[in-house]
DNA sequence: GTATTAACTAAACGGTTTATTAATTACCCA
DNA sequence: TGGGTAATTAATAAACCGTTTAGTTAATAC
């Protein structure tokens, strides 16, 4: 491999600030209320910086995207997809989910600010990135586990994927609501106890056993 | 037609078109993102007359908070404070929730835009209006039926509203997620379809009962 | 050493934003 | 009937936006 002349790629660590700074502004801002300035200014950078890199805010954004988000859903999805054989693969769905989401802040509300928008942009990454979409694997889980019978066989797959999102996800994208269940950033102890609550709760159900 | 400057003739309903155009636009694009020109224009006036009726961007955004949202989360809170002594009061609840953010396009959206930024409006207008938030109230609803053993004792009255929230707030936030299961808008027919799925799996589980 | 190219800075551009001001006119009450 | 107030417009100010461009520094190849 010849070595191309001219300067070549210093380690400079500039192209990770920037994305760290830009999740961390997209995720309290929003898309629209977000400036590159302040993103650049918290990366130590110029504006000019974050456009040499990435083009564009959209660039940005979707660089975002697919840095953090992408990979940790896909993560997600193989840990599930090999638990489908392993066995108990919705604890181990819930629980990978769980910890992703409450590892890195701003993944959470980044998501959720996009599915909000009618033009996501998630989507079309996600399915770049991996072919299925993430509700589309959790749907296959359920149907797995009713075919096995370890789960009812009246259940919807359809509303039984919803609401095991649901409990999974909604709780870190709502910190005031999760009230103090969850501290910001959530330690590993509360997204245990989380994920322990909600699995008890998705199989055995609130209600008094007969 | 364009209007001469003064005062027109009639009843004019223009504030109430503004905020109209404003919970549309906000849900739409967020905070940040949302433009009081787009909001004067759709509602057929200029940026100057939403100053004129709301002082600034914040507090027509305020106003659309106190006209349709609190109204509708003080709705649900007394329809469910008084089914505590009729009956029944989780399945009210669930009902009476998900009808609202089903009912009303864009308050979800626009709820759970201003749940996830750090210096949330919602809750300083909501106690302002009615002095405890929605999360309490759905503990309030848990501790008693817990008390009156309808829910197995062993249940964490806090992580169990949480659950409940999580499953009637979510669908309604992410469409893209909820998949082939909502329209935009829901029909009633939906709505009621997930509910009764959602409190059969809240009571009873998914797991096969032995 | 020199050409070449990546990494970066500074400054500005064109446009949009929110918000304000002044002028204008309809309405209402004395 | 006349004056004050309310509602609306056009015009504009001031700030901020994303983006571009031109120039500088520095590292590598030859």
């Amino acid at each position: 491999m010849a070595r191309q002349p001219g300067r070549p790629r210093g380690d400079s660590q500039l192209r990770d600030r920037l994305l760290e700074a830009a999740l961390a502004e997209f995720a309290e801002h929003g898309f629209g209320g977000a400036s590159m300035r302040r993103i650049a200014q918290a990366a130590g950078a110029t504006p000019a910086m974050a456009h040499y890199y990435f083009g564009d805010k959209r660039g940005l954004y979707r660089a975002i995207l697919e840095h953090t988000l992408a990979p940790a859903l896909a993560e997600i999805r193989g840990q599930t997809q090999e638990a489908l054989e392993g066995g108990d693969p919705i604890a181990r769905f819930v629980r990978a989910f769980m910890r992703r989401l409450a590892g890195e802040p701003g993944i959470a509300a980044v998501l959720a600010r996009d599915l909000l928008t009618p033009d996501s942009e998630i989507r079309e990454v996600l399915i770049r990135g991996s072919g299925r979409s993430g509700a589309d694997a959790v749907r296959g889980i359920i149907r797995h586990e009713i075919g096995c019978g370890r789960l009812r066989r009246d259940l919807d797959p359809e509303l039984a994927a919803l609401s095991l999102l649901s409990l999974c996800a909604f709780p870190f994208l709502a910190p005031p609501v999760a009230g103090h269940v969850l501290d910001e950033p959530p330690t590993p102890e509360q997204v245990e106890r989380l994920a322990t609550h909600t699995l008890a709760l998705f199989f055995q159900g609130a209600e008094v056993r007969p």
